[in-house]
Order: C-alpha cells, then structure tokens, then sequence
DNA sequence: TTGAATTAGTAAAACGTTTTACTTTATTGC
DNA sequence: GCAATAAAGTAAAACGTTTTACTAATTCAA
C-alpha cells in the first residue's frame, strides 16, 4: 500500500541510505561502492519497483527536471502542435513539461507563473502577454531561465524564439499586389504584443513600398477574447465593403471565422478573391479551393526553444541571450 | 535571490513557524491565534510576496493539489479541446492540471504513469490504451483515485466518461440508409479498445437490423500510428471500389485524411456519395459541403470528469464506481 | 480559592531524499 | 615497518513545510 522509500531499500540491502542513494544516482563508481554492492542493490531495487519520490529529491536538489510551458490557449491548433514538438523534445533530454493556458488573461498568467514558481519548475517557455513584465523580470533576477516563443516582450531581456512575422507578413501582401490586387484587407487581433504589431508593420510596409495608400478602413481589430458571433459579426461587416480584392488573417482563428463568414455570405475565393491565414490549419489544406498560409515552422521554433533551454540549464553562468528569428513560408494553395 | 521561506517570515513577525504556517492554512482560528498577530503575519506576508514551496508541502501532506491527465495526442483536437475544458474546471477547484500524451505507445504510457506517480499527483485521468492494465490496477490498488474517459478498458474496474459510441455509430449508419444508401463503408483503426470496437458494433449492427448484408470489403482498418501518406493510400485503395455510396471516419484524423483524399481524386460529396466524420473538426463545418459528424459532448465528458474525480477526492472511502455514458450527436451537414 | 477549561502560542518530529564530512580498513611506496 | 593514500562505506544535516503534543498564562465556575 505504502510505497516504498529509499529506507526500505537500504535496509533490505543491509547497507545504508546512503549507499543506495550513490548508487540510484550513478555516483557509485566515483564513490567507490564495490561491485557486489552495486549489484546486489540495482537488483533489489529492480525487483521491488522502488521508484525514488521526485518530490523530496525536488525538495532536497532545488530542481525539479520539469519545464513549465505557458501559451495562451492550449486547444489552438497551432500551440497545440508546438506544445506537442517541445514535450517530445524535451522528454527525449529527460525532462518533462508541465503546460497550461493563460487564455489571454493577465491574472490567470501571472498565477500560472505563481504556480510554476512554487512548484521549483527548472525554466520557463513562455509565449507571453502584455502585462506579466513584472513577473517575468522578477523571474529573471531570481536567476530562472525564461524563454519567450512566439511573442517577444521588447522591455524584456532574455532569449527568444520566433517566426519572422514582418517579412512573413510583408509578402503576403506583395503576393496579393502581385496578383494585382488592390484593395487589400487586414484581419487582425487587438492584442499588444510584437509578433502581431510586426504583422501589422510588414502589411503597411508592403503596401508602401508598392505604393498604395494605407486605408484604415480596411484593416479590423479584433478584440482579443470576445465571442466568436461578434467576431463573424464584424467581418461580415468589413466585407460588406466590396472593393476588398483580398484579406490577410493575421491568426488562425481569425481565419477560420472569416471562412465561416465567406461561406454564409456565399462569397468565393478565386480571382477576383483571394485570403491569406497566417498559422496554418488543418481546415486550410482541405477547403476548396485550398486556402494559402502562413506557415510557421514549428518544428525549428521547437528545436530551437529545447536547445536555447536546455543550453541554460546546463551551464552554470547565463549565457548570452539570443534572439532566434526563423523565416516563415508562404504556402500558395489553390 | 534565494526565495523566502516560512523561517523568514516567523523571524520578522517574531512569531514561531508554526504559527505562520497555522494562518496560512487558514487554521488559525481553529488554533488560537489572536487576531493582532494574524493581522500582523498576513501583512508581512502580503508585502515580501512569500508564496510557499509546494514541494515541501507535497512532501509533507503527502498530496499535491495536481491532477494527472493522461491522453493520446494533444495535438489531436479533440484531446486539447476536452484538455482545455478539464483544466478550465479543475483550476476553479484549485487544482492544476499536468498533462502529456502517450503517441499510442504502451511504454511511454507507462513511464507517464510513473513519473506522475513519483510526482505524487492526486488523482489519474487517463484515455487509456490496451497494453496498461497492470499499471492501473496497481494504481486502483494503491489507493489513487483513476477515472478514464473517452475510452474504457473492460478489464479494468474503475470510473469511466464517454460518448455512447454504439448509438452514435448505429444512427450515423441508419441516416445513410435513410438516405437510401447500399454499400456503406467504414475507416476505422486497429487500436484494440472499447470506444472504436462499439463504433465498429454500431455499425453492424445497424447493416444488419435493415437487412444489409455485411462487406468486410467494406470495412478499413487503418493500422493506429502509421504514417499518413499509407493511410492516404489506402483510403484511395477503398475509393476505387465505385460501388460505394457512403463513408464512416471512425475518428477525425482518419476523416481529416479521408477528405484529402477525395480532394486528390476529385470525388465529390453530394447526392450520390455522402460522408460522416466521427468527433468534430473545424475543418469539417467549414468544408463544402460541410461535412457531417458525430459530436461528442465535450463539455459534458468535462464536467461529468471533473465532478467524479472531486468526489472521490472529498470523500474518505471510495465511491462506487460509475459508467457515466453520454449521448453523442449527429450533426448533419451540407 | 482552586481546579478545570480556555486562550495563545511553540518545540520538535516527520515527510524522503541528497550530500558533506567523516570513519574504518586495506593497500601502497619507500 | 610506517606514513600516506585509496577503498568502501556511513551518520547526520539539510531542504521547507505540516502537525502533534506540549507549555504557560489567563479565565471561569462553584
């Protein structure tokens, strides 16, 4: 009933805690437990299923092998996927990851963080919102490893992982301008955060740089967490404006609502038509026609988070903060 | 730097730690302490932001406020959405939720099963897979509280939640036959529970309650991690049988793969070739036609999680255990 | 007025590890 | 033959809490 500790191991052994202990940890060569002990002890505990309780060894040691991963929202398709990748990863270098959703919400992030303190997590992935500064620096000077992906905080100072979004965003719109589009939409969220102010940046600068008038109208700030009615609401009203050739969706969701839409208002994409999402989906590939996207790259955004990481966590002096910028992919699909 | 502890705060309230610790845990009254000196604790507490180590508490109490959930895939949206919803509901009750996926293999499943033992979580909610029998009944035996859900293992007696699978399945097939359909098709999987042999009873059952007679011709068992490009493959193998006027997806990855399929090889949905996708998808609403489904009831298979994996951690003695069967439905679309 | 009960609080053990500093015995070098 | 070194192992402190059993002072009841 009771499981067993590293006493009762000792003492079927006939030797001490410690000794066990040495051995458990693969310190038993070094400290110079002979042989016949080692073996003697590796089988008893094989035999009993002894596993050592993480909680007093996190207790004793100060760290825990666990990652806390914070993202906004665990059900979109594109954190989902990421938190998929970084927990392989991070598993395969013995570590295993705790992930939780901030939804958008500043309160519960920093409680999030809270938690996470208070259970001695050994770093911190974080896809972060506006608001958690604070925390995140105090986090810092405690000397916690913290790395952002996704979204960077500019006043904060530590490493970060992310896709290029300006020059992703950016050709997006030059691929609608080569297309000859002209009235060209944006949808977007009202988050204030770098990677969509980036995204916003790279589709003003686009339009510039071809010489087309920025036209406030036809770009929508969605707010963050209303319903999604609301959401399909207002761009129904966007497209009402039927001037509009071709509309960038600067999140995934966004997209799917404004392919909800399109489809009530039975409005087609084709030539005289075109979307862009950013963040792909599953959705995406399979409408007809395919929808172009965005294509972030997961699997380097996750290489590079595990590897920033666990280069951290492995040397004793903080090394030099990173900034990783991996360039995205426009997907043409038709 | 080095984080406060309960010392720290008994040292500059000139209290014992006991007494600290008493008016942390809201024991106070209970034990006597006066309300100047709770007043007086609570604010030097308030003011250096102490939060205690769980860690120690866990090692302590033995327990840890944290609910292991065990599933296959988090990417899969259907795990993250129901993720999402139980941590939703555990968080209001003060729990946190640690979460990691299986891949569908045996010895990842077991080693989640340990670490989350060592880690001394509360209590189990586990999808489970066929391979893990032992490990669960030494957790039942032990005392844990374990609830499955979405899939149950019959040899196994515990709590479990899910969708009515066989109702689903036989209604799906009985609309088909409504719609005067002849030769209906099944893509299913190999992996050997409870869940996707019921959906697979269902539609027997279904063929032969209106005298149609069963075609293992008919019926695609789709090997459960192999790579997607096969399953594409062998979906089109199934498609080139033309007689076939009606498609069952046993779960929405292999209806994801159907549909690319029949983009590939432009077959289209309609009056005489009709389809139903078992759990939903996003990319099925928006597809056109949408795609028909069966609905799992999320939200219920949530809360219904929840409420039993509360009681049992209220009560003393174990509950009995309960088969908790939700209705599941049948979304037609066009 | 005294013994019991209440109030206000504390000392110390316990949870299960890791790790430091130590002991004892055997081996080596000269 | 003896000091120094190596080999084999252990006792006990420490990590930060909770909780049990205790003390001392005060109040109460008869």
């Amino acid at each position: 009933m009771k499981s067993l500790s590293i006493k009762d191991i000792a003492v079927k052994a006939n030797v001490s805690i410690t000794t066990v202990s040495f051995i458990i940890n693969g310190k038993a060569k070094e400290k110079s437990i002979s042989e016949a002990v080692i073996e003697k002890v590796e089988k008893i505990i094989a035999e009993s299923g002894y596993k050592p309780n993480q909680i007093a060894r996190s207790l004793r040691t100060g760290n825990s092998n666990i990652i806390g991963l914070i993202i906004e929202d665990i059900s979109n398709s594109f954190f989902s996927r990421i938190a998929r990748l970084i927990e392989d990863k991070a598993y395969k270098k013995g570590y295993k990851i705790i992930y939780s959703s901030t939804e958008n919400s500043v309160d519960k992030a920093k409680e999030l963080i809270n938690m996470f303190k208070s259970r001695k997590v050994d770093a911190y992935i974080i896809s972060p919102i506006k608001g958690i500064e604070e925390d995140i620096q105090m986090l810092l000077e405690d000397g916690n490893p913290v790395i952002f992906f996704d979204r960077n905080l500019p006043d904060i100072n530590t490493s970060y992982v992310g896709a290029d979004h300006f020059n992703a965003s950016y050709q997006s719109i030059q691929s609608f301008i080569d297309q000859g589009k002209k009235n060209i939409a944006l949808v977007t969220t009202d988050i204030n955060v770098e990677q969509i102010v980036e995204r916003y940046d790279g589709y003003k600068k686009a339009l510039e740089d071809n010489g087309i008038k920025y036209d406030e109208n036809l770009v929508l700030k969605i707010h963050f967490n209303q319903e999604e009615s609301e959401t399909i609401e207002q761009i129904k009203q966007l497209l009402a404006n039927k001037k509009i050739d071709a509309v960038l969706f600067a999140t995934n969701y966004l997209a799917i609502s404004g392919l909800k839409v399109l489809k009530q208002i039975n409005k087609k994409i084709g030539d005289d038509f075109a979307v862009i999402a950013y963040d792909d989906h599953e959705a995406f590939e399979l409408h007809t026609p395919g929808i172009s996207t965005v294509q972030q790259p997961l699997e380097e955004i996750a290489e590079n988070v595990i590897k920033l990481i666990l280069k951290q966590l492995s040397s004793k002096t903080k090394p030099e903060n990173q900034q990783v910028i991996i360039p995205a992919k426009l997907i043409i699909r038709d």
